[in-house]
DNA sequence: GTCCAGGATCGGA
DNA sequence: TCCGATCATGGA
């Protein structure tokens, strides 16, 4: 992968293994929206928008060099190698190497922790399309007012001085108590991201299981998708189906050190093939 | 009206 | 330890 940084923005050359619609429509993110082929998101409190623009080649804009180096390859995660990550577990099983063939434009996201954490925790006995509108009405409810309409996603400290009621307005329901719950831990320094950090993987899930309204689920999809523990593995009711259906009574560990990725890949190959469970 | 959604918690066996 | 009912809400 190759970058340039021209006028209007920044341009990714060879750009293999990155698709836009495979990457924010797979489920690890809700805030990123397709308009006719350009996706816009609101990150580090500013608009961001991707699309494609040619053969393996894309264009970001809205983010600056020193932005781009700094935060966003990373964000977007442009220097993992997800050619030689496929290659380790694709041979398993058929189902995977057919994801692998079809999904292998995904590209696992380093989103905040404390969004990501909020995030899924809204996402619990939840579908997709009611997520991204609770997260919304979060955000224009208690975010801060950006330019053109925007609002950033409302930080810890600011959830922390409300009570659970307060959230009446995004219609959460039974969920407004655990983001509470999760963002006066975070603001306290309970749960302290930084220093999780570096915790090994079970005593991260650990940790992020003490927040109430939080299981293995939710803690296994902040570590995929806000602290980019690829080895994570988010159990939802479609990968059991997955799990029951194609690897009966075997561990995650089969997936090896990025049975994250796999599981993304499985996730969005079964979810656009239902008809596999057939 | 019924069922389900990227689950977690609680109480009772 | 394990299992089922329950939790708000809205779209299919």
């Amino acid at each position: 992968m190759e970058f340039k940084f021209t006028d209007c923005g920044i341009e990714i050359h060879n750009a293999t293994n990155f698709d836009l619609s495979q990457t924010f429509d797979c489920g690890q993110c809700f805030r990123w929206n397709n308009s006719s082929g350009k996706y816009t998101g609101v990150v580090l409190g500013k608009r961001v928008s991707l699309s494609k623009t040619g053969i393996n080649k894309i264009l970001i804009e809205g983010v600056s060099c020193k932005e781009f180096e700094t935060y966003f390859a990373d964000y977007f995660d442009l220097n993992t190698d997800y050619e030689s990550i496929s290659e380790s577990f694709m041979g398993i099983h058929p189902i995977l190497s057919a994801a692998v063939a079809e999904c292998r434009g995904i590209r696992i996201l380093k989103q905040d922790p404390w969004e990501t954490l909020c995030s899924f925790i809204i996402s619990q006995n939840n579908n997709i399309p009611r997520i991204k509108k609770i997260i919304n009405a979060l955000c224009n409810e208690f975010g801060e007012s950006l330019s053109e309409g925007d609002y950033s996603f409302p930080s810890a400290q600011r959830l922390a001085s409300l009570e659970p009621e307060d959230l009446a307005p995004i219609k959460a329901g039974f969920r407004a108590k655990y983001i509470i719950d999760a963002a006066r831990k975070v603001s306290s320094g309970t749960i302290n991201f930084q220093e999780i950090e570096k915790m090994p993987p079970e005593m991260v899930q650990e940790k992020l299981m003490q927040i109430s309204g939080v299981g293995p689920k939710v803690a296994s999809c902040v570590r995929l998708y806000g602290l980019h523990d690829l080895s994570a593995f988010p159990l939802d009711v479609w990968m059991k189906k997955v799990m029951e259906k194609f690897f009966k009574s075997q561990s995650p560990d089969v997936f090896g050190n990025y049975a994250g990725v796999a599981q993304q890949y499985l996730y969005h190959y079964s979810r656009s093939h239902p008809e596999v469970f057939d």
